[in-house]
DNA sequence: ACCTGAACACCGTTCAAGT
DNA sequence: ACCTGAACACCGTTCAAGT
């Protein structure tokens, strides 16, 4: 897959991939409190300061990650649009939306965090919007009813379907499918409105 | 309130005390992350060793803030319970979830916090637990349908856009009630399953 | 019983200096 | 142009020692 030129070693000119590939790894493995740049300098076998001609802080690389967090999740959920009829396509993407999470967790959360969005760079907003998009679109075509508020509330049951599952607070029973759990909450039609 | 017997100083017996007051108005202005020990025992005017005579580590710090986190929690979902006729209780308690993660995201994101549930201590799982046994009971009580889907569809609805707001990705209209828009959330019907 | 001082093994970040 | 070595100002945690 890879083209390095010479040998199997790494950086020799392409630390910033380097240092990309393994923080991911890292990422994934530890989450991002457990993602060092020293160590992770250490892993890639280079010094504490190169870190540094590449990217800017500890942030400016997690945003690098959240960034292709962010395409990762844009193509799967462009997929699920194009792969799936009109009618079904809301439930196929919400599908799309929780599996991404339970796959990419520490991902996933990286995307969301509130350390991120503190200092907002322009590239992980307009990472994050292009994303965002394809979900309003979708939701934009719904038949009946306040849209906005219809669009509101399918991203707030996925995403905290998403967010529960990950953090372990919602249990899965024995042999319980996930895909039937997100189609069966999905599908409900309850409303808790008063009376 | 505070019964301190000679004078307005802290910590002559109520370090313990002295360092979550304090370490709670940090959690507050900085989150979790932003939390440092030594900045702590430096606020509480103490040395950097004396936490560790109350709180075996850091986490426990956090997890101590965690579980009174759940039962300010409990209190007021219990209270929008109690004060509630039984037809509009799950909007009402709805209601008081996101509100109660609004007015406290940082101790709300902690309640939530992966970090916390990794090295699970028994008083956090029983902190939340009981904090959760409110909703549980309230879904229970729903007439039709499949009571487990839609009492998991409630709470991740209420969840997912309490995370939203807290991380603005969802924002108000100009002018807009919250709460509104929650109970519009909430009542509405639609359903996204196939066809 | 409760707290301090000093130490250990770490961090993120900067900067002069090397090639 | 890209990387290193050494330093700065921090961490969390431990432990002997003080009162």
């Amino acid at each position: 897959m890879s083209t390095s030129p010479i040998s199997g070693r790494y950086h020799h000119g392409d630390l910033r991939r380097a240092l990309l590939d393994a923080a991911m790894e890292m990422l994934e493995a530890e989450g991002a409190a457990g993602l060092g740049l020293r160590e992770l300098a250490r892993v890639v076998g280079v010094s504490a300061a190169a870190p540094y001609r590449h990217f800017d802080s500890k942030i400016a690389l997690l945003e690098a990650l959240a960034i292709t967090g962010y395409q990762r999740f844009s193509r799967m959920m462009g997929e699920a649009e194009r792969d799936s009829a009109p009618e079904q396509r809301i439930a196929t993407m919400g599908q799309t939306y929780v599996r991404f999470a339970l796959a990419n967790p520490n991902l996933f959360r990286l995307m969301f965090s509130p350390d991120l969005k503190r200092d907002n760079r322009p590239g992980l907003r307009m990472a994050a919007d292009a994303a965002f998009d394809t979900l309003r679109a979708v939701t934009a075509a719904l038949p009946e009813g306040d849209k906005r508020i219809a669009a509101l509330k399918a991203w707030a049951q996925v995403h905290g379907l998403a967010v529960l599952l990950l953090d372990g607070q919602i249990a899965l029973r024995p042999n319980e499918d996930i895909g039937a759990l997100i189609a069966a909450v999905l599908a409900d039609k309850t409303g808790f409105d008063a009376a």
